[in-house]
DNA sequence: TGGTGTATAACTGTATACATAAATACAGCG
DNA sequence: CGCTGTATTTATGTATACAGTTATACACCA
């Protein structure tokens, strides 16, 4: 089956770099070329430019005039995405709470009945279904605080977040904790309870943290 | 070490469609086109692309297939940036006043004494410049907090803030005002004191909203 | 009159050509 | 041996050509 839209060179450029950047494949500190990518990728350089202009606005590559340079982002920097997301994320689900509508609700409820299933059933395979299940959850989140800005900004973080722990595993035991955490947002959400959002959800990013600090080491 | 490099053309393509965009010259939902763009403005598609690629990464302009969507930001939007500020600049001034240098301090006091000269000079030909270092004193902020994160998230939100109000005019009593606050935070940077740099700036921040919220009346 | 099929125009995506500037290599010269 | 000037390579910035796709206009036909 073939897809519905073909999405550009360009576009695909930019996930790959983005991903390769945040996951760690290139050095901080580390020179790229536009003609040097575009001979690797197989493409000319236009598409390569117009990808680096995107890495370029999200501040995880640099321009210097004679080369690229790879900023990237280092564990001190995820931590402090973490920090911010502990605001935010929480004032963001304190509007949701307030707003969302009973078709957003059973979407998430769906979400959480998906990620449930595959965290019970287990199994090493299922791990990237569950952390696109986890984003998904969190992204449902942030669009139904209904602001831009929060969204627009939740979802940068989250999105540098994910990508960077892609190379990471994670234990079936965390799931669980995650998951049980999702289904104390979802309640509070359900009740529409503003203070109840935004206490799970604060609490929700604090121990993604945690989880994170205990779980992970990698050097930078 | 002043920077001879030329700005290139896709540079200030990019500057000058955020500023108009941010600034409401065109109306959300207006559809552009690349030929369009690169007629009006007497150059190729090339830089045009690249500039578009940057503003569709701000998610201020969007791509649809055909044609191109303004995306800009609300006044709601606007509000919800001054709010998400409120929280993550009182972090960022509690990390700056921790580990911040006597040479830092020295540049932001130079900045505000030059803020205070324009202020006190008075004179509607000095609107610019106050404005200038008033940006300037917040970047300083930012840089100083010594984390990429609080200083790209925060630097993205004040910089679409700013140009978002680039059209309006603001009072003197207004500048004094803000003025005083920037002194609050600098003497609690100076003091290294965490608690009151936070507070400082988070009130900062929230009587910035006020006092936009009383003086301008815009559309949308 | 209304629907349909085709031609046309408009637009984006990609590749390529060319200009320019900067780093590098190297030969010549003291 | 060291310095210098030049040639070459390599990089980016911009323009242009071309392909592919989709909306649109319009003529034609039932």
């Amino acid at each position: 089956m073939k897809e519905h839209r073909s999405i550009s060179i360009a576009d695909q450029i930019f996930e790959q770099l983005e991903r390769e950047i945040l996951a760690g494949k290139y050095q901080r500190g580390e020179t790229l070329s536009e003609l040097g990518l575009a001979k690797a990728l197989g493409v000319s350089r236009t598409p390569i430019r117009e990808a680096i202009r995107r890495l370029e606005q999200e501040n995880i590559l640099q321009e210097t005039g004679r080369g690229l340079v790879v900023v990237g982002i280092s564990w001190e920097d995820m931590m402090d995405m973490y920090e911010i997301r502990m605001q935010i994320e929480g004032l963001a689900a304190r509007r949701a709470a307030e707003r969302i509508t009973e078709g957003e609700l059973a979407a998430m409820r769906d979400t959480l009945d998906l990620q449930r299933y595959y965290v019970e059933k287990g199994g090493e395979s299922n791990s990237a279904q569950i952390k696109n299940l986890d984003s998904q959850f969190h992204e449902q989140l942030y669009q139904n605080s209904g602001s831009k800005a929060y969204c627009d900004t939740l979802l940068s973080l989250h999105k540098k977040i994910t990508k960077f722990r892609m190379a990471s595993v994670s234990k079936r035991s965390r799931a669980v904790q995650s998951l049980e955490e999702h289904e104390a947002i979802y309640r509070a959400l359900a009740a529409h309870d503003g203070d109840a959002a935004a206490a799970a959800a604060t609490e929700h990013v604090r121990k993604a943290r945690e989880r994170i600090q205990t779980i992970e080491t990698r050097e930078d």
